[in-house]
DNA sequence: CTGCATCCGACCGGATACTG
DNA sequence: CAGTATCCGGTCGGATGCAG
């Protein structure tokens, strides 16, 4: 009994922990989805990221920017220092190393829907 | 199943929308780490729970588990009525649909600090 | 157009104390 | 032990206005 706690409590730390990582980085309402934008759309600016993820904010969606910048998932382009300015938003490959990720919570979250709706428990 | 290159930006607001749904129901900073902490060691009391997981507060931790609750991740047992209570946590078969979930995350989160370590960018 | 600064209300969550 | 109630400070984030 104490042996099985100590090996599960060894493994369950280290999974935890990853986790936890994971979730700090790319944790939170936005980011993941921002990701998924950029990574399908390619370029994008700022606008018209607003405009494709309904409910955000310009000042959450700018913050929400300056961070994935800073964790290298996104890459600000600025096309000219000229008013009006351009700015576009692509994903980094870094970014790409998150499909797993997005895939697999893609598909949960569509077997998620189709449950709930399947059974009101 | 498709062509990455070619993901249609038709499918685009599906696959957001899913992994919208999805961070909606698990999203958060406790949530994943408390069923992958159920899902490891079996049966936990409540106070187990929070020591296991550090940080937690006992207020934070009772609303978690509501929600895991309500949500079909958690099954609540209470082995005596009498003082002092007894309360086991156990994760459900459904939460263990979240297997791919966690396992990308904790991969992705092993390699990023890897990453992190390596370079400081 | 792309943001940042400010104000300000809402809400999250810690600390503490309490109950069964 | 397993929570709950209350207080309360800090943060989140919307709204607005403005600047480059």
């Amino acid at each position: 009994m104490e042996n099985e706690e100590t090996i599960c409590r060894g493994s369950c730390s280290e999974n935890l922990s990853a986790v936890e990582d994971a979730i700090y980085v790319i944790g939170g309402k936005w980011k993941l989805k921002i990701i998924i934008v950029l990574q399908e759309f390619g370029n994008v600016r700022f606008n018209e990221l607003q405009r494709t993820i309904s409910g955000i904010s310009a000042r959450v969606l700018s913050n929400e920017l300056k961070d994935l910048e800073l964790n290298g998932f996104v890459k600000r382009i600025v096309h000219s220092e000229q008013t009006p300015v351009l700015v576009e938003y692509i994903s980094t490959d870094y970014s790409k190393t998150l499909k797993p990720v997005i895939m697999s919570l893609s598909e949960w979250g569509k077997n998620h829907k189709q449950n709930i709706k399947a059974d009101a428990f």
